[in-house]
DNA sequence: CAGACTAAACCTACGTTGTAGGAATAGCAA
DNA sequence: TTGCTATTCCTACAACGTAGGTTTAGTCTG
């Protein structure tokens, strides 16, 4: 095998340059989209860059413009990764086994469970506004219970943007809070209820203890329930 | 006086230097503040730097670290600035004399109305985790009602994050939206519904006309409407 | 009123970033 | 063979945030 090898011991840079061998696949709009999603996951969404994306794959950064078409198109294609990754009920009957609130509930639940697997990545697909067909596929999957349930059409896009709007507003404020800040942390919440009691605000203070804690999951739950019930109520005045 | 100026008639610096003369005032915390925002009205967070700030301000570049700490701080103090314009109650009294309803729905149009003025700054507000005083005004005006309309601690910070979570999502939607999208531009959203009717999904097909457009106050005041009434429910079950 | 200190401006320079514009190399089509 | 195209790497640039230093004017202290 020739004599290129041996006394490269450190770090020098194999120059792999031209078309690469059949089978090789060194990249692929897969492979780099996963890649990138890796990286945000472990070093956060500010600290990505193509350079450093790049480095993790051992490659060239302008190397994957041949797969993915700029900055911004990575990280679409990394929103529409994750939206995809839910995986919405396909079949149109499934919805009508259960009720409306069921299949609320459960479409909310996967959506929230697919941004808290990747909660760094999760503001990409939260911030952006998304036209593809991908996005679809959520809409579909709660427009179609609230049909099925009796809303008229008006209405139903009305409640699917609401609950859409609650389910963003909430995931963002949860992947956005510090961890520390989530639960059992005895220190630092101790230290935000003292603050919150020195605020001079009454209804701060009163109510201090409770807003010195966040327990994002029941915090969910609480909100959800607050519109669906609000949902149900409308269908019989 | 002296032999400095003339010949530089294009764009010479003037080459200023060393602590301003007494009251002048080029910079301080306010102006730097109020420039960036107008930066960002202008031309959109993304555009905003450091550099183009300074240019704008005739000004080094470097001239505000005397101000603000840093880019990042430069953003909180935008956020400040931002939720500080709201101008909520300020006497506790005032709440008593209006419902619970009355008293959310002009805190959340107030909020609303502040997101609008300032609509490509306004993710800078609602992305942040603001843990600064100032964020405890909104919070105040919101949980005073609720105290006082009856609800317990538990419940009523509940309550609060539901209808924050409902007010970033929403706002977050709004002003990301494309301006075209938002109404009457008939070419837009005949397009968009098009595309609607062929995605194949039944749901979606049936609702395409209503999916093409959005209103988003009407939106907005339907959501709201949602939680109040769930809010109003629960304290007499 | 002199000398030291401080505040607020500017200047220089560094490392990083996204990406335009090519050059090289390998497979494929004619 | 003779091209053509796809995929990689290389070079280079303009723009960015900001660390570190210099300059000057006002202010404080003796």
């Amino acid at each position: 095998m020739g004599h290129d090898g041996p006394m490269s011991s450190v770090k020098a840079k194999p120059a792999r340059r031209g078309r690469p061998p059949r089978g090789s696949e060194l990249l692929s709009r897969q492979r780099v989209l996963e890649a990138a999603l890796a990286l945000v996951d472990e070093e956060g969404l500010d600290a990505i860059s193509m350079r450093k994306l790049a480095l993790r794959l051992d490659v060239d950064p302008m190397s994957f413009y041949n797969h993915v078409d700029g900055k911004d198109a990575l990280l679409d294609g990394i929103a529409e990764m994750m939206l995809s990754s839910i995986g919405f009920p396909e079949t149109v009957g499934d919805s009508e086994h259960k009720g409306l609130r069921e299949s609320m509930e459960v479409m909310a639940r996967k959506f929230r469970q697919a941004m808290l697997d990747h909660p760094r990545a999760a503001p990409v697909v939260l911030t952006r506004q998304l036209p593809s067909i991908v996005a679809l596929a959520p809409i579909e999957a709660v427009i179609g219970p609230l049909l099925a349930a009796g809303y008229p059409s008006d209405k139903a896009v009305h409640a699917l943007r609401s609950v859409l709007a609650f389910l963003i507003g909430a995931l963002m404020r949860e992947v956005g809070a510090a961890p520390t800040f989530s639960a059992s942390d005895s220190e630092a919440s101790r230290q935000r209820e003292a603050d919150l009691r020195a605020s001079g605000l009454p209804a701060v203070m009163a109510t201090a203890a409770h807003l010195a804690v966040i327990d994002h999951e029941t915090e969910f739950e609480f909100g959800l329930a607050l519109l669906l019930d609000s949902l149900d109520n409308q269908l019989r005045p």
